[in-house]
RNA sequence: GCGCCUGUAGCUCAGUUGGAUAGAGCGCUUCCCUCCUAUGCAUUUGCAGAGAGAGGAAGAGGCCAUAGGUUCGAAUCCUAUCAGGCGCGCCA
């Protein structure tokens, strides 16, 4: 719409001695807060400034050079500094409601992305331990991610990048080999490195053994390996259960231990290229002019580190998919090593490091605002998380039908469970911490994620009582209601391609509650079913139904027909 | 100490990239509704509908952390200060 806006302008505009591209004049364009003000404006306080002149005085010269208004405008008219633009909602709602229930789940695509690869680095777990809440944030933000980019028509490839090498392996093979219960490990493996874990690093003492058993590791020593091959077995099935639970998937999973097989050559590049040089007895490169401190590519005792991991795998996924565009979703307290990777790459001479770029995203907070611990081994854990917001969920939907079958209550429990997480994740800007308040997550009413599902229900449950078929004719009349929510139906596109741009979720998210909220007014005041207007209004509402579940695969919620 | 991020209603958050009167939700007060659910009558479509649930409307609630600046115009940009979070050489 705005495009059509823009071409209207363009002629008078230049008339009166300005001359604008069409993506300038766009960018001026602009929702007025009030409805009666139109339904899009274009303010002349930029051009007066150019033109010297009052901002008034331009608006009534660019409305008369408007000779003729086009069709789908019902009016333009100036208010104050203001050209106001009115549309002529018949029109423009029936070619909206044709084009969504024609192109279903495609509408709000664009192909801007055509034979573009962007690679999508989120979740990356550290294995022998339960998905800790800490990894819940990077693998929701990252899947939406991943999909916003889909959705703009680019090949997405997920990559999982498992934390699977590093000196945390020394310290449990240490722990095993010192406290290992092999009848506790075969019940319950995870839970038991967790403890061993727990345990080696409560004594100070440990750290050095530990780096040793690294070390061997590192070396190949058989019995390290067997033992760490065992841990990763162990917890790879445990992930999979959890990726399979939260509907998530990847294309591939890569890991630490695969990018450490990769790292002599990215060293002797460095040594080559005399990026990296010795420091007390370490291999480092120096980043100090750039801010960045020091960047450590191999430790004292000759042992790899992260970042020396994270080049080779950073260079290993250019070669295979030459991307246009690297994102890391990784929490914020990493900012620093990404800065230090691109950084390094850049200085290495791939110009592909400009587009690599880190996502990060705040911390969740307890209830008291403050961080949920992890060292007292007391982690939130998904599992525990998604089982106590599935006793809320339950417990509503049993209020409501006390005579559904358990395992229905158990199937739409889980479903309204992850909704309340990923969306009561989603719905913020991924920079700030969140307060993790199950209660308030999971409440029906309000900005949560079941509030959406039961919207998205309620509309169902109108079409699964009638058995007409949603068929258009022209409009004859809207209501204010109606008007509301085509007006917000129309932005999608448009919000989804600014979320895509900036990278955040939240826009779509809260693009949905918005949506949701404008559906309850229409279906609050108006009948659809036996209604003079029964056709438009079921049209609304399929439309509603659509645009809703394109918004929620996005964020990767996933929708129920009945509460 | 330095760097990055954040600061908007009692609480949780939006704010169209500098524009018209700063918006939602929770909670509080006052109304309204029934094409979701439960119920009764009839029993293929229907009719009635208490309490409850869910939904809607209105009201109250603000020095946009503080102080300066930039200009026609600032919650938005710049500077300083304050508060919180994260990081700053052998963890990831």
């Amino acid at each position: 719409m705005k495009k059509e806006i823009s071409k209207i302008l363009r002629k008078p505009l230049k008339k009166i001695g300005l001359k604008l591209e069409r993506e300038e004049i766009e960018k001026y364009v602009e929702i007025p807060p009030s409805p009666d003000l139109g339904d899009f404006a274009f303010p002349c306080f930029a051009i007066a400034n150019r033109l010297k002149e009052n901002p008034h005085d331009i608006a009534i010269r660019i409305r008369e050079k408007i000779k003729r208004v086009p069709y789908i405008f019902e009016e333009i008219s100036v208010v104050g500094p203001y050209i106001n633009f009115y549309l002529n909602r018949k029109i423009i709602f029936y070619e909206l409601l044709k084009e969504i229930l024609k192109r279903r789940e495609k509408f709000g695509k664009s192909n801007l992305g055509k034979r573009k690869t962007i690679v999508v680095e989120f979740s990356s777990p550290n294995i022998a331990r339960r998905f800790g809440i800490g990894h819940i944030r990077s693998t929701i933000i990252g899947n939406a991610i991943a999909n916003l980019c889909k959705f703009q028509g680019f090949t997405v490839k997920r990559i999982n990048y498992l934390g699977d090498w590093g000196t945390q392996f020394g310290k449990l093979i240490l722990g095993y080999k010192k406290f290992g219960k092999p009848e506790k490990f075969k019940k319950d493996p995870i839970s038991h490195l967790q403890e061993i874990y727990v345990k080696v690093n409560k004594n100070k003492k440990y750290l050095e053994e530990a780096k040793k058993e690294f070390k061997k590791l590192e070396e190949g020593d058989r019995e390290n390996l067997v033992l760490w091959r065992l841990f990763r077995d162990v917890s790879l099935k445990e992930f999979e259960k959890t990726y399979k639970l939260l509907g998530i998937e990847f294309d591939e999973i890569a890991s630490e231990s695969e990018a450490n097989k990769l790292v002599n050559k990215v060293i002797e590049e460095l040594k080559e290229k005399k990026i990296a040089k010795k420091s007390k007895g370490a291999l480092v490169v120096h980043l100090k002019k750039y801010g960045l401190g020091t960047a450590i590519i191999k430790k004292s005792d000759d042992t790899t580190i992260y970042c020396t991991r994270d080049l080779a795998e950073a260079i290993r996924r250019y070669r295979k998919f030459k991307f246009e565009k690297m994102i890391y979703e990784v929490g914020q307290e990493q900012t620093l090593h990404f800065k230090q990777l691109f950084k390094i790459l850049e200085m290495m001479g791939y110009e592909w490091a400009k587009r690599c770029i880190h996502i990060s995203h705040g911390l969740y907070l307890g209830k008291d605002g403050k961080k949920f611990s992890t060292r007292k081994g007391k982690t939130a854990h998904l599992e525990e998380i998604i089982e106590e917001c599935k006793k809320y969920a339950k417990a509503e939907i049993k209020k409501r039908f006390p005579n559904l079958k358990e395992e229905e209550v158990e199937r739409r429990g889980l479903k309204v469970a992850l909704a309340a997480i990923f969306y009561g994740d989603l719905k913020n800007h991924r920079m700030r911490n969140i307060i993790f308040d199950i209660e308030r997550f999971t409440s029906f009413d309000g900005n949560t994620g079941p509030y959406i599902l039961y919207t998205y229900a309620r509309a169902s449950s109108i079409l699964k009582n009638t058995k007409a078929k949603t068929k258009l004719e022209k409009i004859e009349s809207l209501d204010e209601n109606e008007i509301q929510i085509l007006k917000l139906l129309e932005i999608f596109p448009e919000r989804a391609r600014k979320a895509f741009e900036e990278l955040d979720p939240s826009i779509v998210a809260n693009y949905v509650y918005e949506l949701c909220k404008k559906f309850n007014e229409f279906y609050h005041a108006c009948r659809v079913l036996g209604s003079e207007k029964e056709s438009l209004r079921l049209a609304i509402v399929e439309a509603f139904r659509q645009v809703t579940r394109n918004a929620c695969k996005i964020l990767g919620i996933q929708l129920l027909d009945e509460m």
